[in-house]
DNA sequence: GCGACAG
DNA sequence: ATCTTGTCGC
């Protein structure tokens, strides 16, 4: 599995190679822009017992224009490291649904923020060939030049790769990102962003950024996260 | 042996 | 990730 990881990470571009402009990229719904606006893609997943469920919300600026879900058998562990072969298939199965063809998709784990540079983000990023964005809640390796305590929302440092990571050391794997925060006694902890494929370190977290809405996780993100919950409540 | 680790 | 009530502070 680690060497069909850097496989992935050969094959992974993280630099921006976009069809759309990234700074088109708000959650305003435009009347005037809206047909030209980016369809951004969330990815989230709930489990049951030894089933996973995957969903897939679309956004055009604020607007859902489509969402999926698909219910799957997992028989992969969870293994730090290795979790884009738990979540992967169970994340294509619902991909095998969607009609849309989004301009960018967020998942939830690590992109280049990995051992070896191919996280959840990177190795689906690179098998549905799409630019995609890694966004997580804890920090799986790498190390941050900064306190990340406390800080203001907005702020953001650069996470480089130390000696756990497969890279040149300090090169800038991801960000620290404060999507929220409160003004007293701030206790929330940052999102850790990661280019997965076919974009920047830069221009992920802009992307982040941009997706926010007063909430930890971006919209698509928050959206999905919803929309799995909801299924796995129906779905017994 | 010790440390340390997305979801 | 998931199991879970009330509760403190925006």
């Amino acid at each position: 599995m680690e060497a069909l990881q850097r496989r992935v990470a050969d094959a992974a571009r993280f630099a921006d190679d976009l069809e759309f402009d990234p700074a088109a990229v708000s959650l305003a719904d435009d009347a005037t822009l809206a047909g030209d606006r980016p369809v951004v893609a969330g990815v989230d997943q709930a489990f049951l017992d030894d089933r996973a469920v995957s969903a897939v919300v679309c956004l055009r600026g604020g607007t859902v224009v489509e969402r999926v879900h698909a219910v799957t058998d997992l028989s992969v562990p969870y293994v730090p490291g290795l979790l884009s072969f738990r979540e992967g298939g169970p994340i294509l199965a619902a991909f095998e649904r969607l009609e849309a063809t989004p301009d960018v998709v967020l998942f939830d784990g690590s992109g280049r923020i990995h051992y070896r540079q191919a996280g959840l983000a990177t190795h689906l990023g690179v098998v549905l060939d799409v630019p995609s964005v890694g966004v997580a809640k804890n920090l799986l390796c790498g190390r941050i030049e900064a306190d990340v305590d406390g800080r203001p929302a907005g702020w953001r440092a650069p996470v480089v790769a130390d000696a756990d990571l497969d890279a040149p050391d300090g090169t800038v794997v991801g960000y620290a990102y404060q999507s929220r925060q409160y003004d007293s006694n701030p206790v929330i902890n940052p999102l850790y962003v990661s280019p997965g494929h076919r974009v920047s370190a830069g221009t992920a977290v802009d992307l982040v950024a941009a997706l926010c809405d007063g909430y930890k996780l971006p919209e698509p993100t928050r959206l999905a996260d919803a929309y799995a919950e909801e299924c796995k409540a129906e779905h017994g």
